[in-house]
DNA sequence: TCTATTTAGGTACTTAAATTCCGAAATAGG
DNA sequence: CCTATTTCGGAATTTAAGTACCTAAATAGA
């Protein structure tokens, strides 16, 4: 089984664990509770957020009580950039098998693949935390 | 740096070398050769046929003179049979994100990622062998 | 028939990424 | 202060992909 489009477990749970966040402001959040309510690793989930936070989406504050918190501007945060803290920066317009010289003339696939991935660029990029904390 | 699309280089392997095949038809080819050709490590390169030869792609012969060469329809052969050859089935219209249960009413990305999973899907479907080995 | 060539296929190794573990540091509350 | 809670961050582990190695089997050609 193979998944076409690559996210890994580790975005994932930054985005859904943000969400839970942003729904639950201006409160904050703790990871033994994220983990409990995404059902997912907690281990995991700390260094994820540990990432988040370096990278100032989240205010950590430790000891009892403490927790993570969204950043003044995190509301508008798109899915791109969460992304791309997590998995690493995105480059498009590239070879989708990430060689440099081809042997071909053409490109096997024209310019589907990069069509595509300015698709899926687009869409992470149209997603902010904001619509969600709404949504539910 | 993080590609979006998720193709293994063995399945990259399998595509640039199966269209060198088609194009050196009716003569074959082996691995010593695809590998100098392609740029890519022999070893890898062979493991790869070994599955697509097991799969019934490509027919292999021993020996000296020996090699590879297409099976009878393998020209039509799509890039979507090849991908799954190699990194495992595709199931559409699952969870983004692998999850049976979502803590969440709706999916966060509505059904925008289905949808382009879709046409990753269907964009594999129509990629020939045979598109290749008459273009260039 | 012998020899060199070439794929088959098992096992083991390497490497990078993802995930987990654990002790250290911070802090709220008693 | 002291203690329990919680994040921090380095180290260790696990996992998956890719690579290397080796022996066996097939076969063309001398």
């Amino acid at each position: 089984m193979s998944n076409l489009i690559n996210i890994s477990e580790a975005a994932s749970l930054a985005l859904h664990g943000l969400v839970l966040i942003a729904k639950n402001q201006p409160l904050r959040m703790n990871v033994k509770v994220l983990a409990e309510e995404l059902n997912a690793s907690q281990t995991h989930l700390a260094k994820v957020f540990q990432k988040l936070s370096k990278a100032g989406l989240v205010k950590s504050l430790r000891g009892p009580a403490g927790g993570f918190e969204l950043n003044n501007l995190a509301e508008d945060i798109t899915f791109l950039e969460i992304y791309e803290i997590i998995d690493g920066k995105v480059t498009l317009g590239a070879c989708p098998f990430g060689k440099i010289h081809c042997v071909f003339q053409s490109c096997m696939f024209d310019n589907e693949l990069n069509r595509i991935s300015t698709d899926i660029y687009n869409t992470f990029k149209q997603i902010k935390l904001s619509d969600f904390s709404k949504k539910e």
